[in-house]
DNA sequence: ATCGCTGCAAAAATTTTGCAGGTAA
DNA sequence: TTACCTGCAAAATTTTTGCAGCGAT
């Protein structure tokens, strides 16, 4: 499956750390650890996912629920939804920098990263005609890739 | 919050049956009242609502669970998920004329539907950028409702 | 008379939580 | 020191499955 080098978009172990601590948290080993396989990961990863990536008994699986969790609510990953019921996780840079979609194919699951955003000019017009405030929006594409045709 | 009125988008229930016996599928208690629970909420409904919207005792929950995933199969209904991790399902014309997309207050949950899709012409252009076919796509919106600001 | 469907109960899978001890700052 | 964090285990959810009997066609 293609993928996009992860550098552009993506937030440094470093980065990530001092946003931490800006927020009184601390980085500990498996917090490093799980930062990091969400890094090096070029596509959103579930719990589960990211708990297999480690190198083993790095850390537990509650742990990495917990971080997710708190990574969540302090708006340093985004979650995901391709259709099958599983939450997944990727890693935003500082200030949204990297809003983006996916492509996923339907059948081996793989995804391509979508860069151009087609949608954030619609945003404005949803809001005003329905009365909301702070509009944002998920847009996912699935399909069939060439491998799987 | 503000709903649609769901006849022109949504089978009646003889439609829905027959569409069921025509893929060697038979039309018992339970199944009529699942389909008619999801035809009376104007928005998608999780297992656990769908289970809670019937008469007490007119099925049990794995029956709505199996329900779900056979309709699904069968491509009517649509699986949508808005970033709380469950799954809802909303049921489907023939012929998928029901397109659409909804917009969620992050607060309430309250959804609004938008029946305009501005990305039906955008699928082409990734299928062949990216070599894919049958290419559709999710789009949701999210956002603070007038009540809730 | 089939074959599919259902309730019930148990199992599986996923996510959250309590707690006592350990650790970063 | 003092919160915060962690592993472990248990609990709470959510979803799937086995099975025997019932029921639609």
């Amino acid at each position: 499956m293609k993928s996009r080098i992860p550098q552009p978009l993506r937030a440094d172990l470093s980065e990530l750390a001092a946003r931490l601590r800006r927020q009184a948290r601390e980085i500990t080993g498996p917090r490093q650890a799980i930062l990091s396989a969400l890094r090096q990961q070029a596509h959103p990863m579930s719990s589960k996912e990211i708990f297999a990536a480690l190198p083993r008994g790095d850390c537990d699986l509650a742990t990495v629920y917990r971080l997710i969790r708190l990574l969540e609510g302090l708006g340093m990953v985004e979650r995901f939804d391709f259709g099958d019921g599983v939450a997944r996780y990727e890693l935003l840079r500082e200030g949204d920098g990297g809003h983006h979609h996916h492509l996923v194919c339907i059948r081996c699951r793989g995804i391509v990263e979508v860069d151009e955003c087609f949608v954030r000019e619609l945003e404005g017009r949803i809001a005003t005609h329905n009365g909301f405030t702070a509009v944002t929006h998920k847009l996912e594409f699935f399909g069939i890739c060439p491998a799987c045709q």
